[in-house]
DNA sequence: CTGAAAGCGCTTACAG
DNA sequence: CTGAAAGCGCTTACAG
């Protein structure tokens, strides 16, 4: 008898024909398989090796079924209509990638959710939160009171977003307030004075890092000026007109503080249109540090949120979670990566 | 009796339950709601209004299993070690955003692999393999053999690629080409002498648009420089390293044809830091059209890949693959965006 | 340490 | 047009 042939071996086997070869019952090759200390060593040890030799891959369909989970994790992108995020924004792309890297890691798939979530009941009642063992939401979008019921009836949740008050569910995020900050500090020291401030503070994100480019300027004495203010939508087709209005102006700035890249990169070129030159005349600081974010030109100064590690964070906090343990909350420090964009010759 | 409150409503009932509620059988249901015309209008009618009423969510693991499926589709990121390529490239990026959104929309589960696979063999006895209904690959890297074998004996595939000779799987791509052609035609027509080549053309798709850009050389009679030719690697501090110490040779050149828009990011920084400027010195055309290209500084004239529709045909030919259509290729033209990066006054 | 049996929630061929 | 029964491939409480 010759073993059968590469070919042949790609016909799949099921359990009981592994049984079968091996010459015990289902019940044992099951517990063979997960190493229950209930099973003989050499008993194992010759599941293993059958197993390997006739290439048994075990079906997690049927796994599922019987252990009444789905191995299904749920991302939900809460872009906001107002401030019109798109899924083609690289932060978020980016954060899609390190999640699912990081869930591929742990075993789980990954179920991608776009439709805006209306109501909690709404996305209760929908296939990919029912089916889903835990759900990890990117955003708090304007449905922060939503957010605590669904995490009062849903399957485990994490949610990638600000410590806004009065939050009853999973959180991990960086610190806003402290970037926003950071950011305005950063432009002050470079010796800026009229800084103004580029995103949609409606969103919980961006108020916290509105609070902490007035701290800043409040450090300093300076009055907050409403004028410098800008509620930039995060697309940029429409970023670039809203600014290019305010630039129509001719206001008197010094510095900006952005409240992703992808402003600061169309506040760049919108400058550059009206024959200003960055980091020259103004000097611009970005929100995120996507990837690109060294490679434009200027570099852009950017305050970094970690993406690779905020993914492997919301995967660790919702596993443990779905395991039943207790996971405290992560909000990590926001950093400060300076480059080419804000050297501000003052 | 008062209909219980919407928290009671979401304890999830199943099939026996839904059955109980309309007085019939579980195969009733089951037919009815899958709309079969097996069943009375009217008993349709109630089964739905009562799976609505009481918020019936199928169980998708069950009915997978029932019917030998997963619904899972997995997609392989074939990165290629050496050129560097990694799955923070904005172009893998983008199509797993496309890819995701167009599986979401047809009902399957998506399902990352980034092992580099290194033999068919290997990859068809893991569960990623095993366990999806179809298989997406993103790029041939250098392994197009290996795939010729995975196209006999796995699930349906789709490969994301070149139309390389002797190919047996499924394939949708761009005329690279033609791609490379266009970027070297739209640079000679900007009146640039000698251009160069950067991207490495032992990858597939990049040896078909050095092959275009051998071409439209011809077209003029210039004669290849080899010395022209650069094997620029994806990821990006390598490509730098590279692009700098070709400029340190100081190659008289007027103009580039990068295989990516990073890489053409790259060139134009590495460019500044050499004090010649993009586009009056050198006119720099990038490849893939990724959603930044249009707001870097200079915007980037680049071949679009149209990677949205990439997405919705690869999905559109794996799922009809799958219900056993014969799915034919799709090769989409290439199409020159032109902006600033090239607007050489020569 | 091992096995027979029940059951996870569906679908469909078969019978009526 | 509807239902009873078998079965998809697993896991585990129960019995030995």
């Amino acid at each position: 008898m010759v073993s059968s042939s590469k070919t042949d071996d790609f016909k799949t086997i099921d359990m009981q024909q592994l049984a079968d070869l091996a010459g015990v019952s289902r019940s044992t090759i099951s517990r063979g398989l997960s190493d229950s200390p209930l099973v003989n060593e050499k008993t194992k040890q010759k599941i293993r090796e059958l197993a390997l030799k006739h290439n048994y891959v075990m079906n997690e369909t049927a796994r599922n079924l019987r252990l009444q989970k789905s191995n299904i994790i749920c991302m939900v992108l809460m872009l906001d209509a107002v401030a019109e995020q798109h899924t083609s924004d690289p932060f978020f792309l980016e954060m899609i990638g390190s999640v699912a890297d990081s869930l591929a890691i742990a075993g789980y798939d990954l179920l991608l959710y776009h439709e805006p979530i209306a109501s909690a009941d709404d996305f209760r009642s929908s296939r990919a939160c029912r089916q889903s063992d835990g759900i990890i939401i990117i955003g708090q979008g304007r449905i922060h009171e939503e957010l605590n019921l669904l995490a009062a009836f849903a399957p485990p949740i994490v949610v990638w977003g600000a410590n806004v008050p009065g939050r009853k569910y999973r959180l991990v995020g960086s610190d806003n307030l402290q970037g926003g900050a950071l950011a305005t500090r950063h432009l002050m020291a470079q010796g800026c004075r009229r800084i103004a401030f580029f995103g949609d503070r409606e969103l919980p994100e961006l108020a916290l890092r509105y609070e902490g480019y007035q701290q800043a300027l409040g450090e300093r004495g300076d009055s907050l000026d409403p004028s410098l203010e800008l509620a930039v939508p995060f697309e940029s087709h429409h970023a670039n007109a809203v600014i290019e209005q305010f630039l129509d102006k001719k206001p008197k700035i010094e510095g900006i503080v952005c409240c992703s890249d992808l402003i600061a990169m169309s506040a760049i070129a919108s400058l550059h249109r009206h024959g200003i030159r960055v980091p020259e005349d103004v000097a611009v600081v970005g929100y995120d540090d996507i990837d690109i974010a060294s490679r434009t030109h200027p570099a852009l100064t950017t305050i970094s949120q970690d993406i690779r590690r905020a993914g492997e964070l919301l995967v660790h906090k919702l596993t443990g979670a779905i395991k039943g343990k207790r996971m405290r909350d992560t909000i990590s420090t926001a950093t400060l990566v300076v480059r080419e964009s804000s050297l501000h010759q003052g």
